[in-house]
DNA sequence: GAGATTTGACCTAG
DNA sequence: CTAGGTCAAATCTC
């Protein structure tokens, strides 16, 4: 029962970072070049949050991802941008009916004489690659990697990646088994660059976004004690890297939304607004909002019954949102801001 | 030297 | 029998 509100709440909030990275996506081609960058950067936060909760959910949500120890295996470089939303998630059994849960996430453009593995996108967990096999009819080779953790806890949770034949910044991510291993949370990171995101409504667990430049640490923690609207308030900075660009902060707010997922959804904040506040040190976005994950549309499960009956269930992105009541349209963006365009 | 990656060989489900 | 998945020795990197 516990464990079916939580992978409610995952989906939910699957749903809306999915959103929020569309939205992001979106929201670059109105911008001029030197905006763009950042604004894909903030895209880039949004794929690898959904990465990260992707590999939880479907890794059976034992642990959270740790940052550090990303370094060798799966997803050295740490230059994830991409998204499940790129293409379609589904849950595979095939042999011996072990469950496997595929997402598709974008990486890096890939680079002439690159490998793979400086491409593949960083989903928070470490890992170790142990296999690499080609596969019929695919351009690409298939990359294996397990827990890193495997001999010293015990963990068995595995992933394969393999770069898409049509669009090769895209990787198919297939995790299989549960992380029993006790990957930490980071704490190297200020929480001032963190968004919190409570999983469930009743209890203090949440799931923290950092919106830094480093390496995106996600996890649950326990906050007896803390005021959950205090930590309701996820921004995420752009901080332009461009020599002689103006740093200005920039809000988007929505002062009628109530969830992250309306204030990332078409009609939501963005339609509400999105104003310039002024010179500051950075480029700064911030998502104002007065309860996360209040109701966004009765949190349906994408994750359905774990292919009790159905040996491949395929649910495009768009299903995601569908799952959920949620229509993406275009947004009708009132973008006031002179500094934004070109 | 320890740990990670590479890669050919081997295993096994379908 | 075949293709996907894993093993393990060789190699690489820090």
């Amino acid at each position: 029962m516990e464990n079916e509100n939580k992978t409610m709440e995952m989906n939910r909030l699957l749903t809306i970072l999915s959103e929020g990275e569309d939205e992001m996506r979106r929201l670059s081609s109105h911008l001029n070049e030197q905006l763009r960058a950042d604004a894909m950067n903030v895209q880039s936060r949004f794929s690898q949050a959904i990465a990260i909760v992707s590999s939880m959910e479907a890794t059976g949500m034992n642990q959270m991802p740790s940052q550090g120890h990303t370094g060798a295996s799966g997803s050295p470089g740490g230059s994830f941008s991409g998204s499940p939303s790129e293409g379609s998630e589904r849950i595979v059994k095939k042999r011996k009916g072990i469950v496997k849960r595929t997402i598709n996430v974008q990486g890096t453009v890939p680079d002439d004489g690159q490998p793979d593995t400086t491409l593949v996108p960083d989903d928070g967990f470490s890992w170790r690659k142990y296999g690499q096999k080609n596969i019929l009819n695919a351009k690409y080779p298939r990359s294996y990697y397990r827990c890193t953790f495997q001999k010293n806890q015990n963990c068995e949770a595995l992933k394969h990646v393999q770069r898409s034949d049509e669009d090769p910044t895209i990787f198919v991510v297939t995790y299989q088994g549960d992380h029993i291993c006790t990957q930490h949370v980071g704490k190297t990171q200020s929480t001032e660059h963190q968004l919190l995101i409570p999983i469930q409504n009743e209890s203090d667990e949440h799931v923290m976004i950092n919106f830094n430049n480093s390496n995106i640490p996600i996890g649950t923690h326990e906050s007896a004690h803390d005021d959950q609207s205090k930590i309701l308030s996820p921004s995420f900075s752009i901080s332009s890297t461009q020599a002689g660009l103006r740093s200005e902060r920039y809000n988007v707010f929505s002062p009628s939304s109530t969830s992250f997922g309306g204030a990332f959804s078409s009609g939501g904040a963005f339609s509400s607004g999105f104003v310039s506040s002024g010179a500051s040190d950075s480029n700064y976005f911030s998502v104002f909002q007065s309860q996360f994950g209040a109701d966004f549309g009765g949190g349906s499960s994408f994750h359905g019954s774990e292919s009790e009956l159905n040996d491949v269930i395929s649910l495009p992105h768009s299903s995601i949102s569908a799952a959920n009541d949620f229509t993406v349209e275009q947004p009708t963006f009132p973008f006031d801001s002179p500094e934004l365009f070109k």
